[in-house]
DNA sequence: TCTGGGGTCCTAGGACCC
DNA sequence: TCTGGGGTCCTAGGACCC
């Protein structure tokens, strides 16, 4: 009768914990990490959280707890987080037939009929200590027969420490006991909005939520919401996805450290992002049907001194060359801007994303029109991968939008020259 | 209530066609 | 020009996720 299995493997504070393991010497010691630009908290080791460091709060707000409990503060780094992302997947391929990564810290798992294993939390321990071992990173683990169970089982898998960090609910029982004391909040599929709504309809747990009248929630909310409602009461809606499909969309975009109103800073940062976004485009063999420009100034709607505008430009080809891209980037740019406002964001977005490129052997490949160009871009791409060394007249020469990254660790494991050092 | 920089999907409504 | 019914495509906005 053995109905599906599905696992999930969760990091515990990932980015935090990245950092901590090529730094043995702060074991115990809080630890945060900071947004692009070192703007605001975006991780926390588990002894910052049990100072009360909130979420994504701006680091100049909590200078003096730095300073008092001795916080260790990093930039972030996405190079070592993405690397040690990667081997905790490879590993996980050891332990499961299947594997969905699901976001840079997690990943579904499918288990189903999988017969040897007939100890579910057994085996998640086994998970836990080998990835703890062989990558240094600590991760939560639980086993359900669908994902938002398995998402549930998570939190309760970090919540109580009971749990060892292993939580298997493929057992309805179990099931309706840790949805009766789940809030809405820990509930994959609800957010704020959703909560409010609910909570006027006297829906306040998971429990609620599995057993309320799901042909009214999709009326009113709209089919996820039923399926999330589904998948509580155990009925499988959102199916294991190994190969998930390549983006739709990329974008790029930031707030400016200094809001401005030169045209040519907002045109060199905007270059910027363009040249990020093209890279990172090639990286996947994508091109680019359309360019989206946009930008707005630090104000929110309502006030007078407000102007936000964005525009878009649609290509005859898809392209993935820098060159064109920053062409008409630049183009539009001209067209929406207006002087004399400050202006604190700005950013690009390519979509209409084409895919050929990414399929061997494709039979209009040829489309890719200037071979050159490929050439060229390919070239580009080798020599900054090391390094940033080659780049765009648009992109500025001094640069002084680049960002900060006052705390930024060593690319430990994707650089050689920064190797940690075994004395 | 939003901090920040990415993303996804769904829905409603308008334009347009037969 | 309107009436009816049926359909597609596109966009904007709103919700969610990490």
């Amino acid at each position: 009768m053995s109905g599906r299995i599905i696992g999930l493997i969760d990091c515990n504070n990932f980015f935090a914990s990245c950092e901590k393991v090529f730094r043995p010497d702060l074991a115990g010691v809080p630890l945060v990490v900071l947004s692009n630009n070192d703007g605001c908290v975006i991780s926390r080791s588990a002894e910052a959280k049990k100072l009360g460091i909130p979420m994504g709060v701006p680091v100049f707000k909590i200078r003096n707890e730095i300073e008092r409990y001795g916080i260790a503060v990093f930039s972030c780094n996405f190079a070592l987080y993405g690397d040690l992302s990667n081997r905790i997947m490879m590993h996980l391929h050891d332990f499961a037939p299947c594997v969905e990564q699901y976001s840079i810290d997690e990943a579904f798992f499918d288990l189903t009929g999988v017969k040897e294993i007939s100890d579910l939390t057994g085996y998640g321990r086994r998970i836990k200590a080998s990835i703890l071992q062989s990558i240094g990173i600590p991760v939560s683990v639980a086993f359900a027969p669908t994902k938002t169970l398995a998402k549930l089982g998570n939190y309760a898998a970090k919540k109580y420490p009971k749990t060892g960090g292993v939580v298997d609910l493929t057992d309805p029982a179990r099931q309706s006991r840790l949805a009766r004391i789940s809030p809405l909040d820990d509930v994959w599929g609800v957010g704020r909005q959703y909560r409010e709504h609910l909570d006027r309809l006297n829906i306040r747990t998971a429990y609620d939520l599995a057993r309320s009248d799901h042909e009214q929630l999709r009326r009113r909310f709209g089919v996820n919401l039923e399926r999330t409602a589904a998948e509580l009461t155990g009925e499988l809606c959102f199916e294991m996805n190994e190969n998930p499909p390549l983006r739709r969309q990329i974008m790029h975009s930031s707030t400016l450290g200094q809001p401005t109103s030169v045209f040519n800073s907002i045109k060199e940062s905007l270059c910027n992002h363009v040249v990020r976004a093209a890279e990172s485009l090639r990286k996947d063999g994508q091109s680019a049907g359309m360019i989206t420009v946009f930008f707005r100034t630090s104000s929110f709607s309502g006030s007078s001194d407000y102007y936000a505008a964005s525009l878009a430009k649609k290509f005859v080809y898809p392209t993935a060359d820098s060159r064109i891209l920053i062409n008409a980037a630049v183009s539009l740019l001209h067209q929406i801007w207006r002087d004399h406002y400050l202006y604190s964001k700005v950013g690009v977005i390519l979509s209409d994303l084409d895919d050929s490129g990414a399929v061997q052997l494709d039979l209009f490949k040829s489309f890719d029109e200037d071979p050159k160009s490929q050439k060229l871009m390919n070239l580009i791409d080798r020599i900054n991968r090391k390094d940033e060394q080659i780049f765009f007249l648009g992109q500025g020469i001094d640069r002084k939008w680049k960002a900060r990254k006052q705390y930024k660790s060593p690319n430990y494991t994707t650089r050689w020259e920064e190797l940690p050092r075994v004395k």
